[in-house]
DNA sequence: AGATGTGAAATTCTTCACAGCG
DNA sequence: CGCTGTGAAGAATTTCACATCT
């Protein structure tokens, strides 16, 4: 898809989300100021990288003094979108489904879950880390009522694709995909893939002197 | 971590993965030629882009008949090295970890999840997926006895770190991390990171009109 | 005609190096 | 000084365009 435009970098976005969750952090522990390199060596980058991230969002960092924690979060937030929260879906309750449903009970800034899905009847009526799980069929619906315009796929490679383009059609324009499959869809829509094996088979090849 | 001295780049080698699977579809489906446009279609790429990751392994594609579908995939092997296969652990055996283990059920070349490891004494002894879960204690013997390379985390943030660092002490050189921090870690060992709630906020800001 | 193979341009991302501020 | 801000160099990746082959 398309990257809308937006001035900021990919991978600078990327990054930006972890830079935050450190931020966050640091506020806790009510430190006020940072320097590059400290949140270089934290973010796992150097502060050059850092520095030159932290300008795509138009972050004044005191010279001298270092980066206010408070004031780099804000702006940060600021370029995430902190604003309007994105109602999301999540298809698929197995145990991967219900291990990311869980990652949200830690709170992902700007996405609420408002609703998972599934078809296996013994799974349909449950709650799982504070959200219902619903049979597939009302899924239209409540895509509709609740203004659903994320979805999350988790279900076996087979089904991915049919389940995809139902979402599409239902209206929902941002996918997250853990299926390992390319998923074949508009342009208008963005989607990002979750590869877990490949990930695996690229530590296999780089480690070790190989 | 320095990659090691491979001439294939980075970005092509995650697209070989993706090469393989796809072909290993066509293989079973007869199909003998592919070409390019096809292969890009399937991976959701461009035809040149797929040619010249082709070039990266050697692959010799026959002007005007496009590739041979056996010789891709025995050349894609032959880089992605089936021959040696490394021993992997995953550590925390969560939901999360429950939903990689099954993946593993689909076979990953090269790779093969030797143990799994937790502290709950309700996982520990019980068998998922085909992998057994021990518990943590027997980590560092169980590293030692069966060869062990690689590790998967998938314990809660507040654990990673020191994990990481007993994996590493105990010899592993390569980690998946599915933990939301930023391991510190020598630079002989590569690390791959996954995380799941920078995806979703990514697409949260490309997603729509935004 | 319809593919592949590949220099070369274009784009994106990272790093360097250093001016300038407090 | 030590740290930020940033032009400019450098590296990596993608795309273009076209010669070449069957």
């Amino acid at each position: 898809m398309i990257k809308s435009g937006k001035d900021i970098p990919d991978k600078t976005l990327e990054r930006m989300v972890k830079y935050r969750r450190i931020l966050d952090n640091f506020e806790a522990e009510g430190k006020a100021i940072i320097y590059s390199h400290e949140m270089a060596k934290l973010a796992g980058n150097t502060p050059s990288q850092m520095r030159r991230d932290l300008m795509s969002c138009g972050c004044a960092g005191s010279t001298r003094a270092g980066y206010n924690v408070k004031e780099m979060q804000h702006k940060i937030k600021e370029v995430l979108g902190f604003s309007d929260t994105k109602h999301t879906i999540l298809v698929g309750v197995g145990n991967l489904g219900k291990a990311i449903l869980s990652y949200f009970s830690f709170r992902v800034p700007r996405v609420q879950v408002v609703a998972a899905f599934d078809i296996m009847p013994q799974r349909i009526g449950r709650v799982i880390s504070g959200t219902r799980c619903h049979d597939i069929h009302e899924m239209e619906t409540i895509i509709k009522e609740k203004n659903v315009t994320l979805g999350i796929i988790t279900v076996p490679r087979e089904e991915a694709q049919a389940l995809a383009d139902r979402l599409v059609a239902a209206g929902i324009t941002g996918i997250l995909n853990f299926a390992p499959v390319t998923l074949d869809l508009p342009e208008n829509v963005y989607v990002e893939n979750m590869d877990i094996t490949m990930k695996i088979e690229k530590i296999a090849f780089y480690s070790g002197e190989n």
